[in-house]
DNA sequence: TACCTCAATGCAATTAATTGCATAGTTAGG
DNA sequence: CCTAACTATGCAATTAATTGCATTGAGGTA
C-alpha cells in the first residue's frame, strides 16, 4: 500500500487536512492517485498513531474545524526510507477494456456511445491538465526550478490522455467504419 | 468489482481453468487486468455458487487435474446484462509516480535508476504486445474479423506503453540534463 | 542428489478499499 | 423559501485484494 506514502509526500510540501489532501486528489492528482474521503482520514488518524504524523486543531467559526496534519521527523524518515526502495510495477485493471474485449457479446452501439461518454471525460482532463501546464509555464526560472518533478509527472499526465485520445479515435473509428 | 465480469468475458469465448485464466492475465491481457490465483480461483468458486459457471473435472494422469469452467445460460445473461450498464472512470494507483513528484526529499540517482528499470520492463512489454499484433496481422481477414475487438484492446496496450516510454524519455532528459 | 520451475489447486489471515450512513453550518441558485 | 452544493469530519459494515503457507508429481539443471 503506498496511500500512507502518497498522503506523506502531499503533507511533505506543505501541511494540510484530509479535506485538503482529498481536494488534490480530486483536481489535479488525480491522474495518478485516487481515494475517498474515508479512506483518507483512517489513514490520517493510522499515520498519527504511528508517529509520522502530528496534527494540530485549526478552530474555524464558520465552516467546520480543521485537523491540519504536518510530517514529524520519524514522517519524513520514512518517506524517504520508502523513496529508496523499488517501486512496483503499476497495476491496471480496466473494466472498458473488459467490456470492449468481449464487446461481441453486447450491442455493438453500446461499446461506441461507451467509449464516446469516456472519450469526453478524457478530453476533459486533458483540458484540465493543459491548464495547468500554462500555469507552469507561466512561473519564473525559479519557481520553475521548483516545480520541476511535480510537473514532470503532469506530463505523465498529459502524454497519457492523448495517447488514451488517440486509441480511442482509432477504435471509434474501426467500430463505426465495420 | 469486474474482477467477475473479467473471468466471464474470458471463458465466454472458450471454457478454461482457474489456471489459464491466471496465465491469460500474466501473458497478453496483463495490460488491462491482473489479479493473483488465489483471487482468481476464490472468485470461481463464487461464481459457480452462483449459478454462473459450470465446473466439469478433467483428470490428468501426469499434470494435476484441472476444473474446467464454462458459462452457463444465467452466466451469459449476466455478462451482456454488465456489458449493457455504463462503466465507471479508471482509478489509476501509480506509487512511482508518487516517488517522483516528491522526489526533490531523495537521492537524485535514485529516481533515475528507477525510472529506467521501470522503462526496461515497459519496453520488454511493448515487444511483447507487437509480436501479438504481428501474429493477429498474419491472420487471414476472416479470422481478423473474429479478433477485431480483442485486437483493438491489444492497441491499447501498444500506445500506452509507447506513451510511458516517450515519457520516460522526456523525464530521463530531464534528470539527467539538469 | 538436491534444488528449481511448471502445472494445478486451495485455505487462512490480514490489509486495503468501498459503500452506506451521519452530522452541521454556509453559501448560492431557482 | 426550499434545495442543493460546499466545507469538514467520522463510524460501521462489507467486499476486494494481498500475503503466507501448503500439496503433488513431472521434468530440467548443477
Amino acid at each position: 500500500m503506498s496511500l500512507r506514502h502518497a498522503i506523506l509526500t502531499l503533507l511533505a510540501t506543505e501541511p494540510g487536512s484530509g479535506y485538503d489532501i482529498v481536494q488534490h486528489f480530486k483536481q489535479s492528482l488525480g491522474y495518478f492517485w485516487n481515494a475517498k474521503h474515508q479512506q483518507v482520514y483512517q489513514e490520517l488518524r493510522r499515520l498519527s498513531e504511528d508517529g509520522w504524523l502530528a496534527c494540530q486543531l485549526d478552530a474555524q467559526s464558520d465552516k467546520p474545524d480543521r485537523k491540519v496534519y504536518s510530517l514529524t521527523r520519524a514522517g519524513l524518515a520514512e518517506l524517504q526510507r520508502w523513496q529508496a526502495e523499488p517501486a512496483a510495477p503499476n497495476k491496471i485493471n480496466d473494466a472498458l477494456l473488459v467490456k470492449l474485449y468481449g464487446g461481441a457479446l453486447a450491442e455493438p452501439d453500446n461499446l461506441v456511445g461507451e467509449l464516446e461518454r469516456h472519450r469526453l471525460t478524457h478530453a476533459d482532463t486533458l483540458t484540465r491538465l493543459q491548464a495547468i501546464e500554462q500555469q507552469y509555464r507561466a512561473l519564473s526560472a525559479a519557481e520553475q526550478a521548483q516545480q520541476r518533478l511535480p510537473y514532470l509527472t503532469l506530463r505523465r499526465g498529459i502524454l497519457g490522455e492523448q495517447a488514451w485520445l488517440a486509441w480511442a479515435d482509432e477504435v471509434l473509428a474501426e467500430l463505426k467504419g465495420a
